[in-house]
This record gives C-alpha cells, sequence and structure tokens, in this order.
DNA sequence: CGTTCCAATTTGGTATGACAAAAACGTACA
DNA sequence: TGTACGTTTTTGTCATACCAAATTGGAACG
C-alpha cells in the first residue's frame, strides 16, 4: 500500500493539509457551519501524524477559515467580509504603532467616507434618509452623555456605509472604528465638542437631503479633518 | 519553583503564546527582521511543550507577523501594508467564489479609483503627470500585445493609488488586481478592446490634465463599468 | 413518549521522546 | 584568505501517553 505523498522536502506537510482544506471548504465538501472531522479521523484519511493536522487547524483558524474555540471542534466560517477584516487585525495593530501609521489609516478614512457621502447625495433613498434622520436624533439626544454620544457617532457614520448596498462596506467600518477607536477613547470627551460634532454631522446630512455631493464631501471633510486634529496631540510627539 | 501559569482551562497555551510574541514583535523585543529564539529555547522561557511553541509560530506566520521559510527559522516581518493584504487572502478568494463576491469587490474598486481620480484631478502634480503621462505611453506602445497591454493596464491604474501619497493605497491596488486578475485573464483578449480601453485611459488622463474632478470621475466610471461589462458574461450564469 | 441525569466514550490540549534531514557552525586544509 | 568537510544544532515529523472537557448513549424517571 503506497502512500500518497505530496510532500517534497522544502514544503510542510501542515501547509499541504492547510491547502487542501482550503480547497474543500471552498468547493463546498467542507459545509459551512459544519465541524471539521475529529483530528484522529484526518490524520488517517491524510497518512500524517496529529501534530501535523492541530498546526494546519490552527492555521486555518488564524486565516480566519474555520472558527475554533478551545476543547470545541471547529466549524467552518461562514464566508463573511467580517472575517476578512478580523484576519488583518493582528498586522493592522502593528502597522498602527508605527510613525504615521494611524494617519494613514485615518486618511484613507476620509478619503472612503468622502466617497460615500457623495454617493449618499446622489443616490440615498427614503429608506436611507430616514435612517440618518433617525441616527441624528439619537445624536442629538446623547449630547450630554458622551459615552452615548461616541456610540451614536459611530452609528451616524455607519449609514452612511449601508448607503451603497454593497455588503463590503459595513464590515470595513467596523474595522475602521475597531482599530481608530483606541486611539479615539483617549480624547478628552467635553459637552462642547459633542456640540461641535453634532453640527457637523447635521451639516453633511443638510447637504445629502439637498443633493448636493460637493458640497457634501466639503461638509464631511471638514468634520473628519476637525476630528483629526482634536486626536492628533493625544498620540503624536512633534 | 512555582511556574507562572496564565492559563485557565478554557484558553490554549498556544494562543497565549501567540499573544505574547505580539506584544514582543510589537515593543521591539524581537526585532524585525531578526530570528525567532530556537523552539527549545522558547519552550525553556515560557515552560510550555514544543508542540505548543510549533502551533503558535504557526498561527504568527499565518497572520503575517512573521515570515516562515520551511527549515529555517521564522523572522520577524518587516511592518507592511502588503503583509497585511496577504493575511486576507485566503478568505477573499473564499469570498469571491460566493454569489456576487466578485461584483461587490469590483464595486467597491470602482468607488475607490473614483475618488482617487477625483483626488488626482485635484491634486496631482507635475510628477505624478508625468508618470501617469508615461504609463499612458506605454499602454498605446502595448496596443498589439495583449499579453502587455494587460501589464500596462495595471500599471496605469496604479498611478493613481500614488498620487495622494498614502502608503496604504498601493498595497490596496496589488491586492485588487491579484484578487481580480484571474477572472480578468479569462476574458477574451482582442486588439479592439485594446484601443477601446487606451482611449478610456487617455479620456481619464485628460480630464485630470484639465483639473475636472466630475468629468474624472464620469471617465473613469464609464471605463470601469464598461470592462465589468466585458467581464461579467465570464463567470455570471444569469 | 419525552425528559433528565449519569456514566462511558470520544476528543481536544498538552507533554515527552525519538529520529531523519537540513541548516548552522567551526575547523582544517589549500 | 577562502574553501571544503565534518560536527553540532535545529527544524519537521512521528508515535505515544495522559488529563480534562465535551459528546454520546442509555438508564431511570416523570
Amino acid at each position: 500500500m503506497t502512500e500518497v505523498r505530496i510532500q517534497d522536502a522544502r514544503t510542510r506537510a501542515a501547509d499541504n493539509l492547510v491547502s487542501m482544506f482550503e480547497c474543500q471548504i471552498i468547493d463546498g465538501t467542507l459545509a459551512v457551519g459544519k465541524p471539521l472531522p475529529p483530528e484522529r479521523e484526518i490524520m488517517q484519511s491524510f497518512g500524517v501524524s496529529r501534530t501535523v493536522v492541530r498546526e494546519a487547524v490552527q492555521t486555518l483558524a488564524a486565516k480566519g477559515l474555520v472558527e475554533a474555540r478551545p476543547r470545541f471542534r471547529p466549524v467552518v466560517r461562514t464566508p463573511g467580509y467580517d472575517a476578512a477584516i478580523e484576519a488583518v487585525g493582528s498586522v493592522v495593530n502593528r502597522l498602527l504603532t508605527v510613525p504615521g501609521g494611524v494617519r494613514n489609516l485615518f486618511e484613507l478614512r476620509i478619503m472612503m467616507e468622502a466617497a460615500l457621502v457623495r454617493d449618499a447625495a446622489l443616490h440615498a433613498d427614503k429608506d436611507h434618509v430616514a435612517r440618518m434622520k433617525r441616527a441624528l436624533a439619537d445624536n442629538e439626544a446623547a449630547l450630554g452623555d458622551s459615552e452615548r454620544f461616541f456610540e451614536t457617532d459611530v452609528a451616524f457614520h455607519r449609514v452612511l456605509y449601508e448607503v451603497p448596498d454593497n455588503p463590503v462596506l459595513p464590515p470595513i467600518h467596523q474595522a475602521y472604528t475597531d482599530w481608530l477607536s483606541s486611539h479615539w477613547t483617549r480624547m478628552p470627551r467635553d459637552p462642547e465638542r459633542n456640540h461641535v460634532n453634532f453640527n457637523a454631522h447635521s451639516r453633511i446630512f443638510e447637504t445629502i437631503l439637498f443633493r448636493d455631493p460637493d458640497a457634501a464631501e466639503r461638509a464631511l471633510r471638514d468634520h473628519l479633518d476637525d476630528a483629526w486634529n482634536q486626536v492628533r496631540q493625544t498620540f503624536e510627539v512633534p
């Protein structure tokens, strides 16, 4: 009985296993939500040791293809854009520590949200507008409570990511807030700033209502530039 | 000698090790480019078995924090936005297989490049314009060679990602082309389409020269929408 | 017939030891 | 000084063992 060994000296068995699993996950042989076979079963069917199997599974989990809670069987993760975001978490966190890292990411966010408000000004329908209006009302109601104001602030911006109806966008917003929030929360919260931010949100909303993309972009850039200036001292040491 | 065990029943030792390494990498204890300590040394200093150490290292590699060539010591990777892109590769590939996955990603690209040409029309300096001009010339020179035309096509678009001078953007362009190229290359290449695309590029370039962001965005959207219509039949089965 | 509860079994997490092959190292040699 | 060779590390993999937690199966019970 000759074992089929796809393995020369310069490839790890675990990596091959990972590739196998990736294929089986993509083509549906391993169905979403279903657990992987037991490790001992895998090692038999692939003719490798359990060490290799475990390393492979660990890698799959790190890549975000399976969800592996300790002591439970790893289950094939439902393909979602949030998994993708999660997979980059570690690297991004590292990038944020290098000089200019936060700034680069924040500028990307500005650019993206500028595009989003333009899109909203042109294409937002009644439902989107209603959601924005509601988010704005929540925002106003929380003017006195800085903690809640932060939440409603995030929620207002999130609506912008929902307008184009592209499932990639909301997870991106989630990622931005996750990654940048630690820098934001260090910022001193005072009610006066809440008012400034709320007014900025109102202006953005108005420009969208007026279907004026240029004004919308300008309002948003003013808002985020201002926000950036508030936060920059927190971690920039010039 | 009491071992310090940060470990209750519901956390894996390997995961803790990964966290430790992540911290040490971020705070510079593990310098960039330097190899990790030998596995046997790690297992002693952390009081875990080699199995655990190997799983941790494998995970670090999957996350893109270290580069682990087989048989070589894993070296701490230089923090780059390309590493982040690479980390999501597996998940994205999977997303591209689900219905509408390619379309979602392509629309994100359209939105982003629309923002980029607007920015270029407003802020591109002489150097950027020169690079675009050159890329366009290469593009024209390759009109007869579909293989080379594709390369110069990509190169032209890349310049757009270089204008804002944000190091996040070029890797994003790289990611787009990596992820979508497999779908593009299946498209029939005929010289006539090359001409159409070249003309579209020319138009985009002109509008940027004229400092007309609206026209630039329109030209780019026309270009990419057209490209999308060409590719859609390749993988859409309506 | 359905539910609850307990024990037996399975399975994941970890440790240990072993070995081949490749890399790193040091030494002798040209 | 530079190169070739042999020794020592070190990685990749396997086999085995053990514990504790999770799963399973069935018995007891309502």
